[in-house]
DNA sequence: ACGATTCGCGCG
DNA sequence: AAAGCGCGCGAATCGT
């Protein structure tokens, strides 16, 4: 069962129950925020099976409002995220909804991220009553509670919701797939990523500032006025100018350290780091060194601590669907990029752990699956995938084996990688086929699609013209060498994205079951209770344990029960109470083989996950 | 003066 | 051009 939902003004809800086809079976029922909460909750204590799907437009959009309401729901059907998937996919290619002209939902994504701009405002959140008015002035008609007084289905007088006919078309592109389970699984993961993604947003990762301040001022001497260096960084800016005579130097500046440096003798072609590292000056240690804490103050310094760390917890805004492949994007508090340096700061709550787990060599096993390449499936089964290789005699290193695999699926052609393929493709022609069937296409401008059925787009305009120009009469040397380029660098991107894309695949299903099993966990009661009690009566506890909500926010059940808090690609953090972590990794670990077993089924592939119980995200690997 | 682009580097 | 994929972000720099 389907439960069609739409906000209204004033903070209402509109709700229209539908069966397994999508056609409504009751009428639209407008009911106020309180009315919704007990709608939910009488169908979310309904046996798994039974529970309705709740379909929205846009997760991002409606689920902070209901969290924030202490509403939660076990699953849904984003009609934005899953018309995106379902309009370039190459299995629904001839449904109804991917021959429609661009509409609306073509333009859902772009709007909502101009349109969500809730850096300084977290968790306000205004009820949009701009689209769907139409619909809303005929339903609130119907009035609540009356339900079965407006003749039911496509029929009815009242028109149907542009929701509501995006939910069927929808339904009836996957229908129409040639296998509708895979896009259907997807669908769902792609759903339950958003749910999971809001809940996140809206949970927290626990981040201690007084740690933090601690890191920054171990490494860069104390917090300095805006504009003014603190003093390690501004000692080796000192030491930069000396080594380089040149006192007015801003080592800031790309374009005077190149200079510079040139000056100094150095033969650099950019003032990059890793070009940096290979020469011999004297200049060369305190300007990586600054280039590093410079990095440290400006990405992540107290300025960043200030306008993303609120309450103790820091609340980044992720973007399911925010890249091609599938994999999250992130806006704001550049949350996928957390460096090494200060992951010390993420604390789990005194009487509470993190439990952090990673999906090792997540990539190659997908390849080896993706491939039913069974030589690589078992040279990673059990171990390190990398290792297994070396085991087998296929390279020397650990080092020379992951850096061929990356090659593989990057498609590097020079260098030790390069070098190192021809093994690699002798002892796994299976999957090293595949990496290069998806490059031959992207270069002939075709589409590839992932395990689970979201296509790579097709290259743009530009790039066809490009091609179509090479193979003119009147072609140059330089048209075909660019064509040709242009062409490889397409290769490579579609190479990549079937494996990068069902990663992200495989990374959602994991996540899912996770959210899924956490939340089936028996009430942590009175251990929770207990835990909250002695933490609010100690006053040395009392910040961080107790989780006061929010003033004017309800209290969210991740407040005393074990949740997701951090999702990196292939890698998961829940933040729970010590007691349960244990049964937390298990979980972890159970839905890492689940999600292995919805994308591959019975193909004998590992998907081997490292997992630590700690209390800061700095003693994880 | 200000928006767009480039550089450089963090993450997977 | 590091050696190949995907990102976000801040500061410097470019362009108008």
């Amino acid at each position: 069962m389907y439960v069609l939902v739409r906000q209204a003004g004033g903070g209402d809800l509109v709700v229209e129950p539908r069966d397994e086809a999508g056609a409504s079976l009751q009428p639209p029922r407008r009911l106020s925020l309180d009315e919704f909460r007990t709608f939910v909750a009488a169908r979310e204590s309904w046996a798994l099976e039974g529970r309705p799907r709740w379909v929205w437009d846009d997760t991002g959009h409606t689920y902070p409002l209901l969290l924030s309401a202490g509403i939660r729901v076990e699953r849904c059907h984003d009609l934005r995220l899953c018309h995106v998937i379902l309009k370039n996919s190459a299995l629904t290619q001839l449904s109804e909804l991917a021959l429609a002209a661009p509409d609306r939902w073509d333009a859902a994504s772009a709007v909502t991220a101009d349109q969500i701009e809730l850096r300084a405002t977290l968790f306000e959140f205004d009820v949009d009553d701009d689209h769907g008015g139409d619909d809303l002035a005929d339903h609130a008609a119907d009035g609540t509670g009356d339900s079965g007084a407006t003749e039911p289905g496509p029929d009815s007088r009242a028109p149907e919701s542009t929701s509501g006919r995006e939910f069927r078309r929808q339904l009836d592109a996957v229908a129409s797939a040639a296998e509708p389970g895979r896009l259907r699984l997807l669908l769902a993961a792609e759903s339950a990523g958003a749910l999971v993604a809001a809940e996140m947003r809206f949970a927290g990762l626990p981040w201690r500032t007084d740690v933090h301040n601690h890191l920054l001022t171990r490494e860069l001497g104390p917090r300095a006025l805006p504009g003014v260096r603190p003093d390690r960084l501004e000692l080796l800016a000192q030491r930069i100018r000396l080594e380089l005579d040149d006192d007015a130097l801003n080592p800031d500046s790309p374009q005077e350290l190149f200079k510079a440096l040139q000056r100094a003798g150095l033969a650099v072609t950019s003032t990059r780091g890793w070009e940096l590292k290979k020469l011999e000056h004297p200049v060369i240690e305190p300007l990586l060194q600054y280039k590093k804490l410079s990095r440290l103050l400006s990405a992540n310094g107290w300025t960043w601590m200030e306008s993303w760390v609120v309450n103790g917890r820091f609340h980044p805004d992720y973007v399911p669907g925010g890249v091609v492949t599938g994999r999250w994007a992130t806006r704001g508090g550049g949350a996928l990029q957390l460096p090494r340096q200060i992951r010390g700061a993420v604390v789990a709550d005194d009487g509470w752990k993190l439990v952090v787990a990673d999906a090792a060599q997540l990539e190659p096993r997908i390849l080896a699956a993706l491939a039913q390449d069974e030589r690589m499936a078992t040279a990673g089964r059990g171990t390190d995938l990398y290792a297994g290789i070396v085991a087998s005699g296929v390279v020397e290193t650990r080092d020379h084996a992951k850096v061929a695999m990356l090659g593989a699926m990057y498609g590097a052609t020079t260098g030790e990688s390069g070098r190192l393929l021809p093994r690699l493709a002798r002892a796994y022609p299976r999957a090293i086929a595949l990496t290069e069937l998806a490059a031959r296409a992207g270069e002939r401008g075709e589409v590839v699609t992932t395990r689970l059925g979201r296509s790579s787009p097709v290259p743009g305009q530009g790039w066809h013209e490009v091609q179509a120009q090479a193979y003119d009469l009147a072609a140059t040397a330089t048209d075909e060498r660019r064509a040709r380029s242009q062409a490889r660098d397409w290769g490579r991107f579609t190479r990549n994205f079937i494996v990068q894309g069902s990663a992200a695949e495989w990374a959602l299903c994991w996540m899912a079951e996770i959210r899924r099993e956490l939340a089936a966990l028996p009430a942590s009661g009175a251990g929770a209770t207990s835990a909250l009690r002695r933490a609010d009566a100690g006053p040395g506890l009392a910040a961080s344990a107790a989780r006061p909500a929010a003033p004017g926010r309800a209290r969210a059940p991740f407040d005393y029960a074990p949740h997701l808090v951090f999702f990196l690609h292939d890698e998961v953090i829940v933040h729970t109470l010590a007691a349960q972590a244990e049964v937390v990794a298990k979980i972890i670990v159970t839905a890492a083989e689940t999600a292995g077993r919805l994308l591959f089924g019975d193909f004998p592939v590992d998907f081997m996950l490292t997992v630590a119980t700690v209390d800061n995200y700095a003693q994880a690997k």
